[in-house]
DNA sequence: TTGTACGCGTTATCAC
DNA sequence: GTGATAACGCGTACAA
């Protein structure tokens, strides 16, 4: 049925090892043989069996990658990002979504490890740190990107959330804004509570007075935005300005704030966190925080591949910048 | 280093047969040793390398699965379908993103294949036809999702783009509208061609006349609806309402009717197709066709499945219908 | 420069 | 019930 390196051996009249050899590109191989065994893998239409030279060299050029759901919208990019430079260096992605479901993760390991894939990047931060743990201890290779974990033992690519949060405000704070509202993700998210932040640690340089009411706590949700905003709204003196840490609420933000009849920038500024691809749809176009998601993603293959070629030390954590787009959402104060 | 089956057999004192029968839950074995494999197992740590046992029973329990941009917006929805789908199932998947090449799309069938792969799913309009056609004469089991394609032997999943474009406008003119543009992909795109066929449908069985130059075509994008929709606002009488054969050119045609001072649905309504996330982020929300991407992948992978498991023959076309999502971007004309 | 034989980890066949 | 052993398709010592 399927043709193997031996039936084009047999059609070739050489041994196995021969084909073997110009199948891997060897030097040790004459032209003329070398032109017979082309010819014969040509005629029966041969196509290498990956899997089971995967098997002798303990290696199946396969990664994994484990989301918690596809259809986060930092996802597509990121995802590009891991796969074209897979691609790019020979290696192929499997993917897993577990649904937030720590079971479904957890099984999803063992299978990606049955599955003999090389090494695994896990993405978001809600995975079981003990898990990928004691895969490191077991030396197994693995990445977990957008979770910094300082005393962790798993390299990590991480966004400097601190910084960009700071950015984000100091920005609005250079146009003139005081009264700056922040919706939040609350502490218990590692990014929102770092994101918050940065939020303070930028009014506090401006000597600018931390208010709490100002600062608004949901989840990562429009819909959770739009009520976060409204809350702000609801307040005796508006904010001037508001940074939502997440392009998706700031989108419903800007939902409370139209529906109210209020005008973006005009009446109120909104800048957002992410750049994801809505941001430029939203009207007017949302200014928001870089995350070089596509960067991200490759930055995370190069450090899984790293491990799995294991040439030196593998580097422990990667901390990327952000960077600043300026759209439509934001005004200088008159 | 890594722990084999033998390994366990020796540590249980049974023969790797037995273990193979308990890894696999076979009746024939009595519950001592089942027991004694069972605690080697646990034991030792033992995985089982399930690409070995794809190797003698031809089948990896890995799908393909190639896109031209998982970028694309309908990508999240339609991924999770068929990767959680396939997992119910059984299996993994392993993604390529071609970036619109079709050459690199001929590698990734090629590399697909060598991995051993026991289907493949293509999903979106571009692909070469010739190459999937090629694949399902050697009975390689494939699906592709998105074209239609009257005579072709490639079981497909597709959309019933002429209905949904019907059932779009038919709403339009429910409400009275008569004066209704079309931003659309043009004649070239399948998608296209077929939505326009359904808008122009819709507007003869209402007795509504045909106006070419409401028409306007260009590309996926919404800088690319937002010129269509200006170009519409340049006619000398406006259009009351406007069908975008995309929510992407939808968004766009947002920005230019927002940013000329109209206001959506009092001046113009707009109707979106695909039921893509953003359009519940626009404001004022996006009223659109939903094209139930989840259950498209879904479906895909029942599909393929049915080719690789091959109880009967499988079926050649499964056509999925739309519904209407009615949100806040339409009004009744008074 | 080329060929033989073994092993990678598993399952299936056929004995016992 | 259980155990040898031959595949599955390939790479690679080692020999020639």
């Amino acid at each position: 049925m399927t043709v193997t390196i031996r039936d084009i051996a047999k059609y070739a009249q050489v041994s196995v090892t021969t084909v073997s050899r110009v199948l891997n590109n060897r030097y040790d191989v004459k032209d003329a043989t070398r032109a017979k065994v082309t010819k014969a893998i040509e005629d029966l239409g041969y196509s290498p069996n990956i899997v089971a030279r995967g098997l002798v060299l303990q290696r199946s050029h396969v990664l994994g990658f484990i989301v918690p759901d596809i259809t986060n919208q930092s996802f597509p990019e990121l995802a590009r990002g891991i796969v074209q430079r897979a691609r790019g260096l020979g290696y192929s992605v499997m993917f897993y979504d577990t649904d937030h479901d720590r079971r479904v993760e957890k099984e999803a390991i063992k299978l990606l490890r049955s599955k003999q894939v090389d090494g695994i990047i896990v993405s978001f931060n809600e995975s079981n740190t003990e898990e990928l743990e004691r895969l490191k201890q077991e030396n197994f290779p693995i990445v977990q990107i957008y979770r910094k974990s300082s005393h962790s033992v798993v390299p990590t690519i991480a966004l400097d959330n601190v910084s960009s949060a700071y950015a984000a405000t100091k920005y609005l704070i250079s146009l003139g804004h005081k009264r700056i509202g922040h919706i939040s993700t609350g502490t218990d998210v590692q990014s929102g509570a770092e994101r918050l932040e940065g939020y303070r640690k930028a009014l506090e340089e401006a000597g600018i007075l931390f208010v709490p009411e100002l600062v608004q706590t949901g989840i990562n949700t429009a819909e959770s935005g739009r009520e976060c905003m409204m809350n702000l709204l609801k307040l005796a003196k508006l904010p001037t300005s508001v940074f939502a840490c997440h392009d998706i609420m700031a989108a419903g933000a800007y939902d409370a704030i139209l529906s109210q009849g209020l005008r973006i920038p005009e009446d109120i500024s909104v800048i957002g966190h992410d750049n994801i691809q809505i941001s430029e749809l939203l009207h007017p176009k949302l200014t928001t925080m870089d995350t070089f998601k596509y960067q991200l993603g490759e930055k995370g293959v190069d450090l899984l591949v790293e491990q799995i070629e294991g040439k030196d030390l593998p580097r422990m954590e990667i901390e990327c910048n952000t960077d600043l787009v300026v759209r439509e959402s934001v005004a200088r104060i008159v």
